[in-house]
DNA sequence: GCGTGATTACTCGGATACAAGATGTCCGAGTTTGAGCGG
DNA sequence: CCGCTCAAACTCGGACATCTTGTATCCGAGTAATCACGC
């Protein structure tokens, strides 16, 4: 079980897009040389997000990519969701709604780890990271 | 991200070792059954299991599995570290110990995660199987 | 009855096969900007 | 100076290739209990 390296690209590109935010979109060519990613591949990350609702691309010359709506309400929780999917970690006899014993347990330490990554914020680490 | 279906049957059948515990070790085959899994998988998962010092094997006729040592002590943390291995969930720029500021979120949430398997011990489950 | 050997039941470990998902690339299509050019 | 056209820059989406990992099976080897047999 390990977190996908797509889930890493996303949230340091939108550490970055959110630290950087300006009204002009930026292009997923710039996001991908912060990250020695190829572009194309970043470019299929970032469409994860923006099905999301997360952020907004903008086609045509001087396009990119750019945070939609209020960069403050978004958390870790919404990233990963997006680039994860939102299911739950563990698959067990018969569905979430009646879980087993061994099911609970699981079930409440993921959502130990949830609360946290929701309750964090991602402009709370960017105001964190020095200005160049 | 997922856990393995091999931790869900390491997590069954430790449970079931628990409730059932007797001097007799429980042979693969009836293990298997209750999982219906084959007893030659999980007799690989269960291997992992005695490396980790959790459990011992008994070879020969009558052989089989017996947990090994207290088992009040074992946790739920415990057989996700021996089936899971032990590394850091997410995997970032340079290594855990100058971790990131993404970094640093991801392995607290982490952690609260697996403070809540660790203090889960897997003996307050098994009393509550009903004894058949 | 008792020791000895053979059989049986069982685990162990490696090798192997298969499937699925993660990772990454390539290319054609659509879209917007901006430059160039003619009136 | 204005408007039109065209090229360039850029994202989008699907198709494809590759690699790793999880899942599972098969088989030979080793081991312990049990049974059979001869003394």
């Amino acid at each position: 079980m390990k977190y996908s390296k797509a889930t890493n690209y996303a949230l340091h590109t939108m550490m970055y897009l959110i630290a950087y935010a300006t009204d002009k979109p930026i292009g997923v060519q710039q996001l991908a040389e912060l990250q020695s990613v190829s572009p194309t591949y970043l470019s299929k990350i970032l469409t994860k997000l923006v099905k999301a609702g997360l952020i907004e691309s903008a086609s045509g010359a001087n396009g990119g990519y750019r945070v939609r709506g209020a960069r403050e309400d978004i958390s870790f929780l919404d990233i990963i969701r997006a680039i994860e999917g939102n299911v739950s970690l563990f698959e067990c006899c018969g569905d979430d709604n009646s879980p087993c014993l061994i099911h609970q347990v699981m079930l409440a330490s993921e959502e130990a780890m949830e609360q946290h990554l929701k309750n964090t914020r991602l402009v709370d680490i960017a105001n964190q990271i020095p200005r160049v």
